[in-house]
DNA sequence: GCCGTTTTCGGCCCGACTGTTTTCAGTCG
């Protein structure tokens, strides 16, 4: 079973419990356990069952219980008795903005009101007005937010970082412009580079003074759709296309505090709070203060840690996940950046399903800096996509050839291509792959294979030899289509064991391999290649999406395959061949 | 339920906004 699963029951089994009263804490130890359970690298369940040593904050003995459960029988016993408890539709009430557990229960018990319909028509009929905390007021923000929510159903609830990442840019830009704001950024999960983000965070730093204007224009920019609440320190607006927007305001001299409060995660802000109470400090996201209530920081964010003992750590390792012991003691590991990547070892051309020619994507890539870069096709098999037959292959080859005087000392440009794992594990056009300089292996088609097949699959085309790295290994597109049932940490060891690559496919639907993935690949020492995958120029950006995921898998430039030299690469290759 | 160079029992992060209230509970992040 796998972790996504587990964290998934526990995290239902937290709804229920509330809904049946249990005390907070324990309902608040499984959403714990729950989130620490997916940001898990390996298998929880292997990794449970097997008896091997659990140290995972927030998971302790009852936990490794019910995950042994989990793992044997497929379900939880305590969770399906306690939702025999719970009438059925109850559980959607708390997903309405505004609900939460005591209103449920309330109206529940007070009213008998057990779904979103029936809710709908008791406050409809004004039949709600009259319990305490009620009121006419109440009751039409409530209907607004059923429709809400009944139109939202079919829109995502998370959206591609780089939708997000774009957005938050233009937002900031516009706020910048406003009078009064000293200083913006956006925080939030974004800005810790989850591959899907809820919504956004924008901090802005202005004297109290200005405020209210700044929130003023902030709810009446032409992105506002709704506004959900409005005041002097905080405004929620729904933009048109859906996203969630969250402006603060903070003084200056909090600003750092208030950028490491809303960049979180809330499992690493508990975490520093906690440490900060037992060294008789309190920290809130306008700085961190003594006993006295005396501020001793918050002005930059690296002050705020330091207070309370800890070294500054990049947003993308705050997730508690065992980054907080290594700040302590000064040993955060050096994680990769977007100029350490020395190459891009996959990209199309037109002359497959690419946009920009050949010249074009080697001259594009030159400007961002890539000292080389593959140019790796799509094999005969995929047809849909252009695939090479032999001859194009090897009239492509002999072009890049010739190019490589054109671009002499500047770039250096390999013949690749991206075979086509089939079904069987066999690559496609197999015979050709020697004459090449980088062999990519993909799986395109029956996606849908059991796990076990599907496992095998990918491990005969690593163990033929004949591919330098594995690409974008489980097919996922983030929102469109589920990952191909895969044992990453199979496929890994025979990568390991091979010598093989892993690619990070950078593209913003695919950031493929994920980051467990990833995390995985590194600790095992299976060198991973942040690629773009890129189908024209424009997206040999799409790097700076894969190195964020690449961060929040403490991945250093030594883990990654494109940050070596061009020489390095070759030596790399030619050793893996021997 | 989890956790521990103050604790194996007794704690468990902190503040803004809203609606319904005359001081606060509920919700949210």
């Amino acid at each position: 079973m796998d972790n996504e699963t587990i964290a998934r029951t526990f995290m239902e089994l937290a709804d229920v419990l509330e809904l049946t009263g249990e005390v907070q804490f324990k309902v608040r130890a499984f959403r714990t356990a729950s989130r620490a359970i997916e940001g898990f690298a390996e298998s929880i369940a292997d990794k449970v069952t097997s008896g091997g040593k659990l140290k995972l904050a927030g998971v302790g003995d009852g936990m490794i219980r019910r995950i042994k459960e989990l793992a044997t029988t497929g379900k939880l016993e305590e969770l399906d008795e306690r939702k025999k408890q719970l009438p059925g539709g109850l559980m959607d009430l708390m997903n309405l903005p505004g609900i939460g557990i005591k209103t449920a229960q309330q109206v529940w018990k007070e009213r008998g009101i057990t779904s979103v319909d029936e809710l709908e028509t008791a406050a409809k009929q004004g039949a709600l007005r009259d319990l305490p905390r009620f009121g006419e007021k109440r009751e039409e923000k409530l209907i607004a937010a059923i429709t809400a929510w009944r139109k939202r159903a079919s829109a995502p609830k998370r959206w591609p970082m780089a939708e997000a990442l774009e957005t938050a840019e233009a937002l900031c830009a516009r706020v910048r412009a406003m009078p009064g704001v000293l200083e913006c950024q956006f925080a939030g999960s974004l800005r810790r580079r989850r591959e899907t983000v809820g919504d956004l965070d924008i901090l802005v730093a202005a004297e109290a003074s200005h405020a209210i204007a700044i929130m003023d224009a902030w709810s009446t920019m032409p992105e506002v759709a709704e506004i959900l609440a409005k005041g002097e320190t905080k405004t929620s607006v729904v933009l048109k296309g859906g996203m969630q927007a969250d402006l603060r305001v903070v003084p200056r001299e909090s600003f750092g505090a208030a950028l490491q409060y809303f960049t979180g995660s809330k499992e690493h802000n508990v975490a520093m709070r906690t440490i900060a109470v037992k060294l008789k400090l309190k920290v809130s996201e306008y700085g961190v203060f003594d006993a006295k209530d005396k501020s001793i920081a918050g002005v930059d964010e690296a002050e705020v840690y330091q207070a309370i003992g800890l070294q500054w750590m990049p947003p993308e390792m705050r997730e508690n996940r065992g980054e907080i012991d290594l700040a302590k003691n000064d040993a955060l590991p050096k994680l990769v950046e977007l100029g350490d990547l020395k190459g891009d070892l996959h990209m199309h051309t037109v002359e497959s399903d690419g946009k920009s020619t050949l010249e074009e994507m080697i001259e594009a890539a030159r400007m961002a800096g890539r000292k080389y870069v593959a140019i790796t096709e799509h094999s005969q098999s995929l047809a849909i996509a252009k695939g090479v037959t032999k001859e194009r292959l090897r009239a492509h080859i002999q072009r890049i050839r010739e190019l490589r005087e054109k671009f002499d000392g500047k770039m250096t440009i390999l013949a690749g291509l991206e075979s086509d794992i089939l079904a069987d594990g066999a690559l496609d056009m197999a015979d050709e792959l020697k004459q090449l300089d980088w062999v990519i292996g993909s799986v395109h088609s029956k996606l849908d294979m059991d796990r076990e097949s599907m496992t095998k699959r990918v491990v005969r085309a690593i163990e033929s030899g004949m591919i330098d790295c594995l690409g974008h290994a489980t097919g996922r597109m983030l929102g469109h289509r589920e990952a191909s049932a895969l044992d990453i940490e199979q496929v890994l060891h025979a990568l390991k064991r091979t010598g093989t690559a892993i690619e990070l496919n950078s593209s913003p639907l695919r950031l493929d391999i994920h980051e467990n993935g990833a995390r995985m690949a590194r600790d095992l020492g299976v060198l991973v290649a942040i690629n773009s995958d890129a189908h024209s120029t424009r997206e040999l950006s799409f790097l700076k999406y894969g190195i964020g995921i690449a961060r929040r898998a403490w991945l250093g430039p030594e883990h990654v395959l494109t940050t070596k030299s061009a020489k390095a690469l070759t030596e790399w290759r030619a050793a893996r061949a021997s």
